[in-house]
DNA sequence: TGTTTGTTATATATATAGTATAACAAGAAT
DNA sequence: ATTCTTGTTATACTATATATATAACAAACA
């Protein structure tokens, strides 16, 4: 897992983070039952600050993506993270809408989207090819 | 054109007034050359701040989905919005990464993420039969 | 008994979001 | 010319989110 976050764009550190992870477990580079480096370690690692790990930490085991036990630290969720269900995918409906307007207004048609999203599942699932 | 806003979510209003008109736009609601109501009339119409409307104008105008004149006000780009170039499509494939990433943690397949991008286009493309 | 773990509590700095007024400047209508 | 409407600019203020910095607490393990 390398984590590499950019500073500059105005999306938050611990949400990159989070993405960060989150494709790691997609691309099963990171494996049900791993665990993950300690807020302070990793925080010191990356030269972010604890707390900010921390967030993303928590909201990835609020997320169902991690568990986090008193001692033992923050570790991959060993059932995989929750199905999704009717809700989850009104909500992803919801957020994708927008930003389809976008790309339709702009020329994309259905067949260009798809190829987009495409590549996109192809990345993340032979990716992992090389880790194995 | 209906706005209808949700103070609730953590979507910033200018966000979610921005993306109502592209999705008009994409509905063919909206068609070049309309004219979009004063920021002050809108504002007070939606019950919001003038600054905040004028803030979503600014950006659609950045973006090229409308033209701001002088006393005109905001009319609908009439030349369509700009064509969507690699550097754009490369931007989209980065931002829904980590969306298809969770969904995928999550047990959403391609066929199943097909499905649901097939219902949005469907919903745009053929939602403007009834304002023909 | 230490050490490491997450956790909690403050405090501070900065940026964004949203509101509230006021005034300015250009175009259009009368 | 005057008036009205348009976007625009300038301040000021509040609230919230992001990120950092220290410090201390509590549980589990070696």
């Amino acid at each position: 897992m390398f984590i590499q976050l950019d500073f500059e764009t105005d999306i938050p550190i611990y949400e990159q983070l989070k993405d960060e992870i989150i494709i790691g477990i997609a691309k099963k580079e990171l494996k049900p039952g791993d665990r993950l480096p300690s807020v302070r370690a990793l925080a010191s690692d990356i030269g972010i600050n604890l707390h900010t790990v921390n967030k993303a930490y928590q909201q990835l085991k609020q997320e169902g993506f991690v568990l986090i036990h008193r001692q033992r630290g923050v570790v991959i969720n060993p059932d995989g993270a929750p199905k999704a269900d009717e809700q989850y995918k009104q909500k992803l409906k919801m957020s994708l809408r927008p930003t389809i307007a976008d790309s339709l207004c702009r020329g994309i048609d259905k067949e260009s989207y798809f190829t987009i999203v495409e590549a996109i599942y192809e990345e993340l699932l032979e990716g992992g090819k090389s880790n194995e």
